[in-house]
DNA sequence: CTTGACCTTCCCATAATGGGAATCCCCATC
DNA sequence: GATGGGGATTCCCATTATGGGAAGGTCAAG
């Protein structure tokens, strides 16, 4: 299978692909003599491994960790689970972070009259206090 | 102001505030003889309002069309509404699909042994089959 | 005049992905 | 045999926001 192939097959870029096996995530492909690289069906299972821990979020580095243990007869899958259950941890930790500033910021949208007038909650508390920039009058606004 | 001290009130490294500068987000500092930049306190005000806009996730340009908004006295609220709901919906969808590969992969832990035996659905799921690379002998699993 | 803290600009690096150029290989067709 | 087109090769560049670090200029204190 040349690179193009491989790529569909495995729903990985041929971008991707020579990307991964420069960065060391894969070997180095065998070669014909012309030069293209030449893949088989192991290599494809292979991809489509990376490409689902992708989907699942993992780093290339994690990755890396997951292939070698897949390809470790004997591995314990506690270190696997470990690597999972770590990553979870860090993917629920992001979420919660999008999830707070989402809700503060709806918050404050929520408060927000959404019309003509320039009055806007938002912008107060991103100007920290309720002053609009210049606060040329004084006025509390 | 020297730069540092800007950067110290405002909760913005000195390196941003360049950098903020050089794509256009702030217009050029004023300058001292020495060629040192220099701010004053309505300078620090608009870079708390930046730092406050990444807190809550904005990128640089959506906080280009923040501040211009804020720079004007004429505004509509409801554009800001806008930009910022604009926002929360990003960042739900993002927490969402962060929130999604957790829960996968949580649940492939919980069937996970994590013991010291090589079974495990954690690798099986992302092989695609259950299947542990190899695939030698060929019986099902 | 030296020392030290601060500033300047410029280059590099990050993570993962893609765009695009210049060149080459291979196969089919004229 | 020449040619054309599709795919492959490598190499460079861009993205986003942030920081590290080098080489050199400025300023205040000693």
């Amino acid at each position: 299978m040349r690179i193009g192939e491989a790529a569909e097959a495995s729903g990985v870029s041929a971008k991707m692909i020579r990307h991964y096996e420069a960065v060391g995530l894969l070997p180095a492909a065998a070669r014909r003599e012309s030069g293209y690289r030449d893949y088989g069906d192991a290599d494809v299972h292979v991809l489509r491994f990376i490409r689902r821990a992708r989907d699942l979020g993992f780093s290339l580095p994690e990755i890396g960790g997951l292939l070698a243990l897949w390809g470790d007869r004997h591995r314990a899958s506690a270190e696997v689970k470990r690597l999972a259950l770590a990553h979870v941890e860090a993917l629920e930790a992001k979420a919660r972070d999008l999830s707070a500033m989402a809700a503060t910021l709806r918050h404050l949208a929520a408060h927000c009259h959404g019309d003509g007038r320039p009055d806007c909650p938002i912008l107060e508390e991103l100007a920290g206090e309720s002053c609009t920039r210049e606060a040329t009058s004084s006025h509390p606004g």
